[in-house]
DNA sequence: CAATTTGCATTGCAAGCGCTATGCAAATGG
DNA sequence: CCATTTGCATAGCGCTTGCAATGCAAATTG
């Protein structure tokens, strides 16, 4: 009988507050991403994304304050999400043109998703409501992390600053732009693939003759 | 006396019903792409959209019968503006190079403006507010006006349907691509310029060895 | 000219939104 | 074990939004 009696409570799984912190926070930020991407932002309201959650407000509250505060939190993860996933690259030992297929793919990895259109939604709404820092600071460390996995990944190509600056900026519009159209609900996986193979020929010839190879 | 009068009722101009509401409609219009370019889509709310146009919520509602009515007006405006402004290129008698360059720099006069950022914020509200027909309309009949003046100014390029679309494809990605970073508040003349030149030469190499000249 | 139609202004309302405040549950630390 | 802190649920509120309804003004028509 006291074993039946253990069994039981084992059930109940006391877990400590960092744990139920992490895991409603992280249901939460899910559900702003799936709800955005589901019915846009404008119907993202803050009793959609609690109930997406599975929780009340009184927890968004408590954790993130106000909405701005879940939607920034939003921003906070995704960034760190996609500088990781550049930074997992693996690009040892790899010709030139090997390189930028494995770059503009696993960029694309972001561009392409969930993730990324509610980043942009997010944004795209600060950028609305007032020309303050969130969006300016999100910009500019996105572009520091995109600048910097380039940096690393072709570190042997001998090419001038500002052309650089200007294939990654050039790199960022195509992803952006094939985003966009993937937002407005009208994609082809092989429409996608063979745009992104038009912008990795753009940069191959870009940097080939700079290419120590 | 008589003249002095007469002077006095010149002055209050009648106007027809055609004039009235050819200029209200017009007032509307523009107050929203204003509005949306001003403070974004989530704040161009119908009382913003009225006040900005100078009329009161019974004109707006009598001309397009509620906000929906208001934003589809506004898609097929700005789709009518940008079919006219790709027809109006003028290429007789120019080499393919200069061909490439006026329909770009063309089409980045519609995407880089306000217009286009307000049809782009509409058609991303309504994708998200329900998956039907009036963003694959209009995407469509967009595809089909693009395309027909791609026909026009490339008439004398031989080249496979499939890469031609795909061609298209690109330049569209490219372009708003450009106008989301416009939107999100980072513009540069100067950078615009630099990556509209590498689309334009992607362009010219795919053309150039199958065009008559 | 008068009746009718069209254009526009005003008023008010139902619904939804974001979020404050409060209180109970669960975990922590002494 | 108990006091304290942290996590979460609930209720309610003020404000905003979209728009239905009504009535007056201006243009049209016969």
């Amino acid at each position: 009988m006291t074993q039946a009696v253990r069994k039981h409570s084992d059930r109940v799984q006391r877990r400590s507050h960092a744990e139920r912190t992490a895991e409603t926070r992280r249901k939460i930020i899910d559900a702003v991403v799936d709800s955005i991407s589901d019915v846009g932002f404008q119907n993202t309201t803050a009793a959609e994304i609690v109930r997406r959650a599975g929780v009340t407000w009184g927890a968004a509250q408590h954790h993130f304050g106000d909405k701005d505060g879940i939607l920034i939190a939003v921003l906070e993860d995704s960034f760190g999400h996609f500088a990781r996933r550049l930074d997992d690259i693996n690009q040892k030992g790899t010709s030139l043109e090997k390189r930028i297929d494995l770059f503009i793919d696993r960029a694309w990895e972001h561009f392409g998703g969930a993730e990324y259109r509610s980043t942009f939604e997010i944004l795209l709404n600060f950028a609305g409501s007032d020309q303050s820092q969130p969006e300016s600071v999100w910009q500019s460390e996105m572009s520091q992390a995109w600048q910097r996995i380039w940096t690393r990944i072709f570190s042997d190509v001998q090419i001038k600053r500002q052309r650089a600056r200007l294939l990654q900026q050039y790199t960022v519009s195509v992803l952006t732009g094939l985003a966009s159209t993937q937002m407005l609900g009208k994609a082809n996986t092989q429409d996608n693939l063979d745009q992104l193979k038009l912008v990795k020929d753009t940069l191959y010839r870009e940097l080939r003759d700079q290419s120590k190879k």
